[in-house]
Parts: C-alpha cells; structure tokens; sequence
DNA sequence: CTAATGACGCTAC
DNA sequence: CGTAGCGCCATTA
C-alpha cells in the first residue's frame, strides 16, 4: 500500500503535531486540514492506513468517543492505555471516552490564550 | 463499471 | 441511552 495520496498526508501531518496529552477529533482535523476539503470519513481512513509514525491514537471520535472500541475492543484498550501514559484522562464512569473538557487540542488558538474553549476549572 | 464496507458525524425516533 | 437512517468519500470485492 503505498501512500501516494497528499490528502492523507495532509491528515498525517496534522495528527504528528498534536502534541502528547492533547487529543483531536476526526472532524476537527478535517476542518483543521487546509488546502484539501476533507470529510471525517477520509480522517478515518488516512488513519487507518496510518503509518507508525503517526500518533493515531490522539485521534479520538465526536465527543472524545473511541469509536473504534466498537470496531476493535482490544485496539479501544491500547488506544486509552497509551493516552494514559501520555496524562490525558477518561470522564468517570466510563471506559472509551476522553475528558474532552480539558485535553482537547486547540490548534492555532486565538489571542485570547489560554483558549480553554471548554474550560471550567 | 457497480455494490458493499468502513478508525465518522449528525439527526431522528 | 439505545438503534436506524442518511451523507460523506476511499478502498475493496
């Protein structure tokens, strides 16, 4: 399988520069991505074909889901084990969805710093 | 070429 | 909170 689609390498570079202990959600970076009109499903495909050097588990489903934990139960367990290890938490009471809340990324903030959109603390 | 599937998202019921 | 349907697009059969 060869990667000759700049599309997915758009999607690749973004996921890369999210930093560790922040996670994004497939339609941010399909929104996030520019020069290239891409939808949540081609997020998740390039994802899918992503190669090692790319952080895939920061790529989380609407709403911090794991969607994959449907998919792939033991993937959803290595996915979570890994943002774990990168400090990033799940709400309580569950076991596939990530504390948005606090460790959602925010690429490219505005001036207003800080930019805890979601902040509440 | 068409049909079915899938690491998605949203609305409707 | 659950399932179902539709839209989206790339890959596979």
């Amino acid at each position: 399988m060869d990667i000759d689609k700049d599309l997915f390498e758009l999607v690749y570079a973004f996921v890369r520069k999210v930093p560790p202990g922040k996670v994004v959600t497939y339609g941010q970076v399909a929104d996030g991505v520019t020069g290239a009109a891409l939808t949540a499903r081609q997020v998740g495909h390039a994802m899918r074909y992503a190669p090692n050097d790319v952080p895939w588990q920061r790529v989380v489903g609407a709403g911090g889901r794991l969607p994959i934990a449907r998919r792939s139960p033991q993937m959803k367990l290595q996915q979570r084990r890994l943002l774990e290890q990168e400090g990033v938490a799940f709400l309580p009471n569950t076991e596939d969805q990530v504390d948005m809340s606090r460790f959602q990324w925010l690429p490219d903030p505005p001036s207003t710093a800080q930019g805890s959109l979601f902040s509440e603390d």
